[in-house]
RNA sequence: GGGGCUGUGGCGCAGUGGGAGCGCGCUUCCUUGGCAUGGAAGAGGUCACGGGUUCAACCCCCGUCAGCUCCA
């Protein structure tokens, strides 16, 4: 390790160091948003298509938690699994990386939130434009000083070489060889190569002074600023290379570094597009950054984690305990916690971040729509997070009070994990606290603890990965595609089979009975997708036909039909007439037309901030999740309804286009999850309120749903809400069913449906009204039969013995009775039994003076229960027992009656 | 995907198989010149839900749901 240098100019904000900063002074400076857009125009210039950046949540990639690289949202092109909408691409990616945590604020150059330049080509340019242009970039576009610039290829990457050399003319003295572990890229088997990176030399200050330092060496003077990857080859499984036929570049440079470079600043947080953060940060704990070492980590992680934050929220990520919500709550409780360490107590995460989404608006504008609902977002977990800490406050306080009564010095790993792993309490806290009381924690027993539940972790993965039988199922198909008819049609006599498949078999014919997964050239069935479910329908032939239950598509693109042959034979080749179940499809459609009404209603009555969060379409019913933070109320929801339904009544047509995804983005199309990145994109518009770019299929007047009807509101979760509607039909069928329910119970109420409810108001408060009257008597014929039973008493000695059947109904009303006659007995043995259904209950009670004598309420009524079939027990004073045998009771009390007897004479 | 914890009156919680409780709040009455006055009486509970074990379950077992939390 290098130690790290604080130089005093720190102090004064900005630094520059001295050499760098002559050469910079030739150079302008440039903002972070001035770099992006130079990057846009040039890579414009070179005839790239500048694509936005994709949303931090992968859009198609379930292997992906989030998106940490420039090409990531690229894959499927470059693996030719989809068709990328220009051969070349330019980016500024946002990313998030969260895998050296730990390091944020501790170095120069750490960040889990970053954005990264890129420019791609899917087979089209290589190595001897991506090399000169990335030089021309940052030597004329940038004006970096050229002489300062190093070059790193892979050992033996003599292409790479000859540009750099030859071409753009860099001597060969600056020109580093460096192996596989840097400057080779590939992830098992697949594409892979070679790649180069740009250094730039920041003088010798930043560096470690040894002789032996160059490129590649681990301190501070060299600086990688982008790194171009030259996937040129094909790994399979036995590690053989065999060249593409395709060539793809894939380029990264990170915006945040390269603006330090420009800014000649020290490090990324005092670039233009960090420090602002750091300054708001600094203002609302009132500590000044560079006053110490501790303190700028604290700002720098909470500037870092602040951004990382606003985007993952403004990307619709919400805290949760999973996936990458649970990123999303880690990093801002991380940042609560560095708040605290500065001496923030109140929630301050909302001012930090309104300067986040301050800077970031040029390149993000939706930030400015967005900042009501991230502002929301992050004031419920912060305070949510602020209630945990207090219990684990309140957990570790008990601890300590613990172990300072057993005078112990030490916290077990144990006590320490569960405090964290059961209730969120953050280790560096708890070892805080104990450090004022003198108390020191396991770390060994506590990391014991971690591993092991890593390690469970880690087996349950395994377990899980074992089949992968619907990947091969698609590899059945993966030759395969299908044209989809059926948004014009729903049925054709022009298809043919392509495929059939058998218990994950490929097959040439069935036969009835089989359950079978037929492809075919042409289909009008859909396909689920979504949130819409798949169609429903027959495929026949000329010997027979298939009953279809469900459809899938595959990667590839071929239609999956599931279905059962339900008679005669079906072979491969076979001209088949496929159609779809047009009831079916039609209530189908009137839901997912619901749907998006639904949709913009609930932005109209609860807010901008609705966004949909999950979508189930099917005939029977919709599902629709949002976020929104507080349960919907009654009268938003029937304003809701009502609005739905007016939509409806206005009897509007849609307009269902396919466009240029700008133009669609131009309108104002709300995108969800579906084709973020094809050209061409279908939009469903409803008037003028409705715009969605969607693949579902729709009715062609939103008067056809006829009517919607939500059935319920109800969470998923934090800060997500559920609303379940019905339209159509199904509307009807529900409203009959509630008419008749109410028809009903008015009848039985014996009420017109008009005072139904005064009616059962009036009813309720008889019914109350009877039961205290029906307790009273009760308790008044409770207490009878009690002072009726004080004559049966048998007096032995000083005390009574009282055994007796009582007409009770239950063990309460038992003791009841004792509870009337206990006053009257200063010292005495009552034991009381009743029939309750089809068991005995019994009670036995002991006076006090008695206790001191010996007996035992428990040990009496447990003897004479076993007589009825049963057992008991209870304390000395009063106890209960109960038995099977009813027809046993008189047995059981006399049982009672003789073993007390005897045992209060022997007293007397 | 895998663990841990929690679910009891409006809120915060106690309750280790045998009469559902405490504090705050609420209603009524009394007391006090007012500022967190003091006192009395009272209302309010399917002990999350569903099974099981037991003579008996808030309590034990199984399942479901919800919330919190950690790991991946």
């Amino acid at each position: 390790m290098v130690p790290r240098v604080y130089p005093s100019s720190l102090r004064r904000g900005f630094i520059v160091f001295s050499d760098l900063q002559e050469r910079m002074k030739a150079v302008e400076k440039l903002s972070g948003d001035e770099i992006r857009s130079r990057f846009f125009k040039f890579m414009e210039s070179k005839g790239h298509l500048v694509l936005p950046s994709a949303s931090l949540v992968p859009e198609h990639d379930p292997s992906l938690l989030l998106i940490g690289a420039g090409m990531a949202p690229f894959k499927r092109y470059f693996t030719g699994q989809a068709t990328p909408p220009a051969l070349r691409v330019a980016t500024s990616q946002k990313c998030v990386r969260t895998g050296d945590l730990e390091n944020v604020g501790r170095t120069a150059r750490h960040l889990t939130f970053f954005e990264m330049l890129g420019n791609f080509s899917f087979g089209d340019y290589f190595k001897s434009e991506a090399i000169p242009w990335s030089w021309e970039f940052l030597t004329e576009d940038l004006g970096l000083p050229k002489e300062r610039l190093w070059i790193s290829i892979y050992t033996n990457d003599n292409e790479a070489y000859d540009i750099w050399h030859n071409v753009v003319g860099i001597p060969s003295e600056r020109i580093v060889r460096l192996g596989k572990d840097t400057n080779f890229w590939e992830i098992g088997p697949g594409p892979c190569g070679p790649c180069s990176e740009i250094y730039i030399d920041l003088g010798s200050e930043r560096g470690c002074g040894l002789p032996t330092c160059k490129v590649g060496c681990d301190c501070d003077r060299y600086l990688e600023i982008w790194n171009l990857v030259f996937t040129q080859f094909d790994r399979d499984e036995e590690g053989n290379y065999t060249p593409l036929p395709k060539k793809n570049i894939d380029t990264g440079m990170g915006l945040e570094r390269l603006a330090s470079v420009l800014q000649g600043v020290s490090n990324n947080f005092e670039t233009d597009l960090l420090f602002p953060i750091i300054q708001a940060a600094q203002t609302a704990a009132g500590v000044k950054y560079g006053m110490s070492e501790e303190i700028d980590v604290a700002l720098k992680v909470i500037a870092d984690h602040t951004r990382a934050i606003v985007h993952l929220i403004n990307d619709d990520v919400l805290p949760s305990n999973e996936g990458r919500g649970y990123v999303l709550r880690r990093l801002l409780r991380r940042a609560v916690r560095y708040g605290r360490l500065l001496g923030i107590q109140r929630p301050f995460m909302g001012e930090v971040a309104s300067v986040v989404m301050k800077v970031g608006r040029p390149a993000y504008p939706e930030l400015v729509e967005k900042e009501p609902f991230v502002q929301e977002v992050i004031e419920q977990e912060e305070t949510r997070f602020l209630s945990t800490l207090d219990t684990g406050l309140n957990i570790l306080s008990n601890m300590i009070a613990d172990l300072k009564k057993h005078d112990e010095k030490i916290l077990t790993g144990h006590d320490a994990f569960r405090l964290y792993d059961t209730y969120g309490f953050p280790l560096d806290l708890t070892r805080e606290i104990l450090a004022e009381q003198n108390i020191k924690v396991d770390e060994a027993g506590f990391e014991a603890e971690m591993e092991a539940q890593r390690e469970r972790a880690r087996l349950a993965r395994e377990q899980d990965d074992g089949m992968g039988v619907t990947d091969h199922e698609d590899d059945l198909f993966a030759h395969l595609s299908t044209e989809f008819i059926g948004y014009e049609t729903l049925v054709t006599d022009e298809a043919s089979i392509q495929a059939l498949v058998v218990d994950g078999r490929s097959v040439s014919t069935v036969s009835a009975g089989m359950s079978v997964q037929v492809v075919l050239n042409r289909t009008p069935f859909y396909a689920q997708a979504g949130g819409q479910v798949g169609d429903y329908g027959f495929i026949r032939t000329n010997e027979g036909y298939i009953k279809i239950v469900d459809v899938r598509r595959t990667v590839s693109g071929a239609v999956v039909h599931m279905g059962q042959v339900m008679k005669g034979q079906v072979s491969v080749g076979d001209k088949v007439k496929a159609e779809v179940d047009k009831e079916r499809r039609l209530a189908t459609a009137r839901h997912h037309t619901a749907t998006h009404l639904l949709h913009q209603a609930l932005r109209q009555v609860l807010g901008d901030h609705v966004h949909q969060a999950g979508s189930l379409v099917t005939s029977k019913r919709l599902r629709f999740d949002f976020s929104h933070f507080s349960p919907v109320t009654m009268e938003e929801l029937k304003e809701i309804e009502k609005l739905v339904n007016t939509y409806i009544l206005a009897d509007i047509s849609l307009e269902i286009n396919v466009m240029g995804r700008d133009k669609a983005e131009g309108l104002g199309a709300l995108a969800l999850f579906e084709e973020k990145y094809e050209d061409q994109v279908r939009v469903v518009q409803i008037g003028s309120f409705s715009l969605e770019l969607c693949g579902g299929t729709h009715v062609s007047r939103t008067g056809e749903i006829g009517l919607c009807r939500i059935v319920s509101e109800t969470s998923v979760g934090s800060g997500l809400r559920r609303i379940e509607a019905v339209t159509g039909l199904e509307a009807w069928s529900l409203w009959r069913q509630q008419e008749l329910l109410l028809a009903k119970t008015a009848e039985l109420l014996g009420a017109s449906m008009d005072d139904i409810l005064t009616k059962a108001e009036g009813l309720r408060m008889e019914l109350r009204e009877k039961d205290k009257e029906l307790e009273r008597l009760r308790q008044k014929f409770l207490e009878t039969s009690a002072l009726e039973l004080l004559d049966q008493a048998e007096q032995i000695g000083n005390s009574q013995l009282l055994v007796a059947p009582v007409k009770a109904q239950s063990m309460d009303d038992l003791r009841q009775v004792v509870d009337t006659l206990k006053v009257r007995m200063p010292s005495a043995i009552i034991i009381l039994g009743c029939r309750s259904q089809d068991k005995v209950n019994f009670l036995a009670y002991v006076s006090r003076d008695l206790v001191g004598q010996g007996f035992h309420a428990g040990h009496i009524i447990k003897e004479a229960a076993k007589v009825a079939g049963g057992g008991g027990g209870g304390r000395p004073e009063m106890a209960q027992a109960g038995g099977r045998d009813p027809a046993k009771l008189e047995a059981a009390l006399s049982t009672a009656t003789t073993i007390a007897k005897d045992k209060l004479k022997s007293i007397y």
